[in-house]
DNA sequence: CGGGATCCCAATAGATACTG
DNA sequence: CAGTATCTATTGGGATCCCG
Protein backbone atom coordinates (compact mmCIF):
# COMPACT_ATOMS: atom_id res chain seq x y z
CA UNK A 1 0.00 0.00 0.00
CA UNK A 2 1.28 3.44 -0.45
CA UNK A 3 3.22 2.50 -3.47
CA UNK A 4 0.56 3.65 -5.89
CA UNK A 5 -1.13 6.97 -6.85
CA UNK A 6 2.12 8.76 -5.36
CA UNK A 7 4.11 11.02 -7.86
CA UNK A 8 7.65 9.38 -8.59
CA UNK A 9 11.00 10.13 -10.50
CA UNK A 10 13.06 7.63 -12.21
CA UNK A 11 15.64 9.93 -14.28
CA UNK A 12 13.58 12.39 -16.22
CA UNK A 13 10.50 10.23 -16.05
CA UNK A 14 7.39 11.20 -13.76
CA UNK A 15 5.23 8.52 -13.09
CA UNK A 16 2.43 7.45 -10.45
CA UNK A 17 2.33 3.79 -10.95
CA UNK A 18 5.37 0.92 -11.99
CA UNK A 19 3.34 0.69 -15.32
CA UNK A 20 3.37 4.63 -16.71
CA UNK A 21 7.53 4.09 -16.01
CA UNK A 22 7.49 0.82 -18.22
CA UNK A 23 5.13 3.06 -20.77
CA UNK A 24 7.68 6.23 -20.80
CA UNK A 25 10.33 3.43 -21.57
CA UNK A 26 9.16 0.88 -23.93
CA UNK A 27 5.75 2.21 -24.43
CA UNK A 28 4.42 4.02 -27.75
CA UNK A 29 3.93 3.11 -31.16
CA UNK A 30 6.94 2.54 -32.39
CA UNK A 31 9.63 1.14 -29.80
CA UNK A 32 7.54 -2.46 -28.77
CA UNK A 33 8.26 -3.30 -32.42
CA UNK A 34 11.88 -1.72 -32.73
CA UNK A 35 12.50 -3.97 -29.43
CA UNK A 36 10.76 -6.94 -30.53
CA UNK A 37 12.45 -7.07 -34.50
CA UNK A 38 15.92 -6.11 -32.60
CA UNK A 39 15.42 -9.52 -30.16
CA UNK A 40 14.46 -11.44 -33.02
CA UNK A 41 17.50 -10.94 -35.22
CA UNK A 42 20.20 -9.48 -32.72
CA UNK A 43 22.42 -7.33 -34.55
CA UNK A 44 20.53 -4.67 -37.45
CA UNK A 45 21.75 -1.75 -39.67
CA UNK A 46 19.17 1.34 -39.35
CA UNK A 47 18.19 0.65 -42.74
CA UNK A 48 17.64 -3.26 -42.09
CA UNK A 49 15.16 -1.63 -39.04
CA UNK A 50 13.98 0.31 -41.21
CA UNK A 51 13.00 -1.93 -43.77
CA UNK A 52 11.93 -4.37 -41.14
CA UNK A 53 9.23 -2.10 -40.16
CA UNK A 54 7.81 -0.14 -43.46
CA UNK A 55 5.77 2.10 -41.83
CA UNK A 56 7.98 4.11 -39.53
CA UNK A 57 10.06 7.29 -41.02
CA UNK A 58 13.81 7.85 -40.67
CA UNK A 59 12.95 10.72 -38.05
CA UNK A 60 11.07 8.32 -36.12
CA UNK A 61 13.49 5.60 -35.90
CA UNK A 62 16.25 7.82 -35.08
CA UNK A 63 14.46 9.38 -32.82
CA UNK A 64 12.89 6.33 -30.87
CA UNK A 65 16.55 4.19 -31.17
CA UNK A 66 17.82 7.41 -29.29
CA UNK A 67 15.64 7.34 -26.63
CA UNK A 68 15.94 3.66 -26.07
CA UNK A 69 20.01 4.05 -25.96
CA UNK A 70 19.55 6.93 -23.49
CA UNK A 71 17.54 4.48 -21.54
CA UNK A 72 19.82 1.59 -21.68
CA UNK A 73 18.02 -0.91 -23.83
CA UNK A 74 19.86 -0.35 -26.90
CA UNK A 75 23.38 -0.97 -27.99
CA UNK A 76 24.48 1.75 -30.86
CA UNK A 77 27.60 0.65 -32.68
CA UNK A 78 29.39 3.41 -35.03
CA UNK A 79 31.74 2.28 -37.99
CA UNK A 80 33.65 5.10 -39.26
CA UNK A 81 33.81 4.79 -42.40
CA UNK A 82 32.25 5.99 -46.04
CA UNK A 83 29.64 5.02 -46.30
CA UNK A 84 28.63 5.02 -42.44
CA UNK A 85 27.27 1.99 -41.04
CA UNK A 86 25.65 1.76 -37.74
CA UNK A 87 24.73 -1.03 -36.30
CA UNK A 88 22.61 -1.50 -33.34
CA UNK A 89 21.73 -4.40 -30.52
CA UNK A 90 19.87 -5.14 -27.15
CA UNK A 91 21.96 -4.83 -24.04
CA UNK A 92 21.10 -7.52 -21.37
CA UNK A 93 18.43 -4.45 -20.09
CA UNK A 94 17.07 -5.07 -23.47
CA UNK A 95 16.57 -8.18 -23.80
CA UNK A 96 14.90 -8.71 -20.65
CA UNK A 97 11.87 -7.32 -22.09
CA UNK A 98 12.09 -10.00 -25.18
CA UNK A 99 9.76 -12.13 -23.66
CA UNK A 100 6.86 -9.85 -23.15
CA UNK A 101 7.22 -8.69 -26.43
CA UNK A 102 7.11 -12.26 -27.13
CA UNK A 103 3.66 -12.19 -25.23
CA UNK A 104 2.57 -9.30 -27.01
CA UNK A 105 2.74 -10.42 -30.57
CA UNK A 106 0.95 -13.81 -29.26
CA UNK A 107 -1.48 -12.00 -27.80
CA UNK A 108 -2.25 -10.04 -31.25
CA UNK A 109 -2.23 -13.38 -33.17
CA UNK A 110 -4.96 -14.26 -30.47
CA UNK A 111 -6.95 -11.21 -31.25
CA UNK A 112 -6.74 -11.25 -34.51
CA UNK A 113 -8.60 -14.98 -34.48
CA UNK A 114 -10.88 -13.90 -31.95
CA UNK A 115 -11.91 -10.87 -34.18
CA UNK A 116 -12.61 -13.16 -37.26
CA UNK A 117 -14.82 -16.02 -35.63
CA UNK A 118 -17.04 -12.76 -33.59
CA UNK A 119 -17.15 -11.52 -37.84
CA UNK A 120 -17.79 -14.88 -39.22
CA UNK A 121 -20.82 -15.34 -36.26
CA UNK A 122 -21.77 -12.03 -36.98
CA UNK A 123 -22.09 -12.40 -40.51
CA UNK A 124 -24.24 -15.31 -40.00
CA UNK A 125 -27.04 -13.46 -38.21
CA UNK B 1 8.01 -17.39 -43.08
CA UNK B 2 5.89 -15.10 -45.21
CA UNK B 3 4.30 -14.56 -42.01
CA UNK B 4 5.56 -11.16 -41.44
CA UNK B 5 5.94 -8.06 -43.22
CA UNK B 6 3.24 -8.46 -45.67
CA UNK B 7 0.19 -5.91 -45.20
CA UNK B 8 -2.75 -7.67 -43.35
CA UNK B 9 -6.12 -6.42 -41.81
CA UNK B 10 -8.12 -6.88 -38.83
CA UNK B 11 -11.43 -4.98 -39.06
CA UNK B 12 -10.51 -1.08 -39.18
CA UNK B 13 -6.65 -2.08 -38.68
CA UNK B 14 -3.83 -2.24 -40.84
CA UNK B 15 -0.59 -3.76 -39.63
CA UNK B 16 2.72 -5.37 -41.44
CA UNK B 17 3.08 -8.01 -38.04
CA UNK B 18 1.10 -8.96 -35.17
CA UNK B 19 2.74 -7.13 -32.72
CA UNK B 20 1.69 -3.77 -34.39
CA UNK B 21 -2.26 -4.95 -34.24
CA UNK B 22 -1.22 -5.62 -30.65
CA UNK B 23 -0.02 -2.07 -30.57
CA UNK B 24 -3.33 -0.44 -31.82
CA UNK B 25 -5.55 -2.54 -29.79
CA UNK B 26 -3.74 -2.34 -26.50
CA UNK B 27 -1.16 0.11 -27.06
CA UNK B 28 -1.27 4.00 -26.68
CA UNK B 29 -0.30 5.98 -23.74
CA UNK B 30 -3.41 5.51 -21.28
CA UNK B 31 -4.94 2.35 -22.55
CA UNK B 32 -2.56 -0.24 -20.51
CA UNK B 33 -2.60 1.58 -17.61
CA UNK B 34 -6.47 1.66 -17.68
CA UNK B 35 -6.79 -2.16 -18.58
CA UNK B 36 -4.25 -2.78 -15.49
CA UNK B 37 -6.49 -0.93 -13.47
CA UNK B 38 -9.62 -2.27 -14.02
CA UNK B 39 -8.17 -5.75 -13.97
CA UNK B 40 -6.99 -4.77 -10.39
CA UNK B 41 -10.23 -3.53 -9.36
CA UNK B 42 -12.84 -5.61 -11.35
CA UNK B 43 -15.45 -2.97 -11.73
CA UNK B 44 -14.36 0.75 -11.69
CA UNK B 45 -16.83 3.70 -12.13
CA UNK B 46 -15.85 6.41 -14.66
CA UNK B 47 -14.41 8.71 -11.69
CA UNK B 48 -12.59 6.17 -9.77
CA UNK B 49 -10.91 5.32 -12.84
CA UNK B 50 -10.34 8.94 -13.03
CA UNK B 51 -8.89 9.08 -9.56
CA UNK B 52 -6.70 6.05 -9.88
CA UNK B 53 -4.69 7.81 -13.19
CA UNK B 54 -4.05 11.37 -12.08
CA UNK B 55 -2.51 12.55 -15.47
CA UNK B 56 -5.51 11.24 -17.49
CA UNK B 57 -7.89 14.09 -18.78
CA UNK B 58 -11.54 13.26 -19.14
CA UNK B 59 -11.75 13.54 -22.64
CA UNK B 60 -8.75 10.59 -23.20
CA UNK B 61 -10.15 8.77 -20.74
CA UNK B 62 -13.79 8.63 -22.60
CA UNK B 63 -12.00 7.78 -26.08
CA UNK B 64 -9.74 4.86 -24.91
CA UNK B 65 -12.52 3.39 -22.85
CA UNK B 66 -14.54 3.70 -26.25
CA UNK B 67 -11.94 2.27 -28.40
CA UNK B 68 -11.43 -0.80 -25.79
CA UNK B 69 -15.05 -1.21 -26.01
CA UNK B 70 -15.36 -1.70 -29.56
CA UNK B 71 -12.25 -3.41 -29.78
CA UNK B 72 -14.67 -6.36 -26.78
CA UNK B 73 -11.81 -5.57 -24.11
CA UNK B 74 -14.08 -3.67 -22.02
CA UNK B 75 -17.72 -4.00 -20.84
CA UNK B 76 -19.91 -0.38 -20.35
CA UNK B 77 -22.57 -0.56 -18.28
CA UNK B 78 -24.97 2.31 -18.16
CA UNK B 79 -27.45 2.89 -15.38
CA UNK B 80 -29.74 5.06 -15.69
CA UNK B 81 -30.27 7.33 -12.97
CA UNK B 82 -29.67 10.43 -11.86
CA UNK B 83 -27.01 11.58 -11.10
CA UNK B 84 -25.86 9.15 -13.64
CA UNK B 85 -23.52 5.63 -13.24
CA UNK B 86 -21.47 3.83 -15.58
CA UNK B 87 -19.42 1.02 -14.75
CA UNK B 88 -16.42 -0.47 -16.47
CA UNK B 89 -14.95 -3.77 -16.65
CA UNK B 90 -13.12 -5.87 -18.26
CA UNK B 91 -14.56 -8.62 -21.06
CA UNK B 92 -12.96 -12.33 -21.11
CA UNK B 93 -10.69 -10.92 -24.03
CA UNK B 94 -9.43 -7.55 -21.92
CA UNK B 95 -8.60 -10.51 -18.66
CA UNK B 96 -6.32 -12.86 -20.83
CA UNK B 97 -4.15 -9.03 -21.65
CA UNK B 98 -3.47 -9.40 -17.58
CA UNK B 99 -0.77 -11.73 -17.20
CA UNK B 100 1.11 -9.32 -20.11
CA UNK B 101 -0.17 -5.74 -17.72
CA UNK B 102 1.36 -7.78 -15.03
CA UNK B 103 4.49 -8.41 -16.76
CA UNK B 104 5.00 -5.13 -17.78
CA UNK B 105 4.47 -3.49 -14.33
CA UNK B 106 6.51 -5.67 -13.26
CA UNK B 107 9.46 -4.56 -15.57
CA UNK B 108 8.73 -1.02 -14.39
CA UNK B 109 9.29 -2.22 -11.61
CA UNK B 110 13.04 -3.33 -12.22
CA UNK B 111 13.95 -1.10 -14.72
CA UNK B 112 13.24 1.71 -11.67
CA UNK B 113 15.84 -0.59 -9.79
CA UNK B 114 18.55 -0.79 -12.54
CA UNK B 115 18.13 2.33 -13.20
CA UNK B 116 18.93 3.16 -9.49
CA UNK B 117 21.79 1.07 -9.36
CA UNK B 118 23.61 2.74 -12.70
CA UNK B 119 22.75 6.34 -11.06
CA UNK B 120 24.38 5.38 -7.75
CA UNK B 121 27.63 3.42 -9.52
CA UNK B 122 28.24 6.40 -11.15
CA UNK B 123 28.39 9.22 -8.68
CA UNK B 124 30.92 6.99 -6.92
CA UNK B 125 33.32 7.67 -9.94
C1' DC C 1 -23.87 16.30 -10.11
C1' DG C 2 -21.59 12.49 -12.95
C1' DG C 3 -20.41 11.39 -17.53
C1' DG C 4 -19.18 13.02 -21.69
C1' DA C 5 -19.31 16.08 -26.11
C1' DT C 6 -17.14 20.29 -28.32
C1' DC C 7 -13.90 23.79 -29.37
C1' DC C 8 -9.49 25.69 -29.59
C1' DC C 9 -4.66 25.59 -29.03
C1' DA C 10 -0.12 23.18 -27.97
C1' DA C 11 2.56 19.17 -28.69
C1' DT C 12 3.76 15.26 -31.43
C1' DA C 13 4.15 12.57 -35.63
C1' DG C 14 4.63 12.19 -40.68
C1' DA C 15 6.35 13.60 -45.51
C1' DT C 16 9.81 15.39 -48.03
C1' DA C 17 14.14 17.48 -49.08
C1' DC C 18 18.75 17.93 -48.02
C1' DT C 19 23.68 16.71 -46.05
C1' DG C 20 28.38 14.64 -44.05
C1' DC D 1 23.97 5.08 -45.49
C1' DA D 2 22.40 7.25 -41.76
C1' DG D 3 21.02 10.75 -40.38
C1' DT D 4 19.18 16.35 -39.95
C1' DA D 5 15.99 20.27 -41.21
C1' DT D 6 11.78 21.98 -42.43
C1' DC D 7 7.12 22.00 -43.18
C1' DT D 8 2.55 20.08 -42.72
C1' DA D 9 -0.89 16.83 -40.64
C1' DT D 10 -2.58 14.54 -36.73
C1' DT D 11 -3.16 13.89 -31.96
C1' DG D 12 -3.55 15.32 -27.12
C1' DG D 13 -4.70 18.65 -23.33
C1' DG D 14 -7.59 22.35 -21.07
C1' DA D 15 -11.60 24.79 -20.66
C1' DT D 16 -16.23 25.01 -21.43
C1' DC D 17 -20.82 23.44 -22.33
C1' DC D 18 -24.49 19.91 -22.31
C1' DC D 19 -27.80 16.50 -20.81
C1' DG D 20 -30.47 13.62 -17.80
Amino acid sequence: MGNECQLKICGDKKYYCSMELTLQVIGGKWKPIILYKLGQEGVLRFSEIKRAIPNITQKMLTQQLRELETDGLVHREVYPQVPPKVEYSLTDLGKSVMPIMGSLCEWGKQFEKWHTEQQTSAEAV
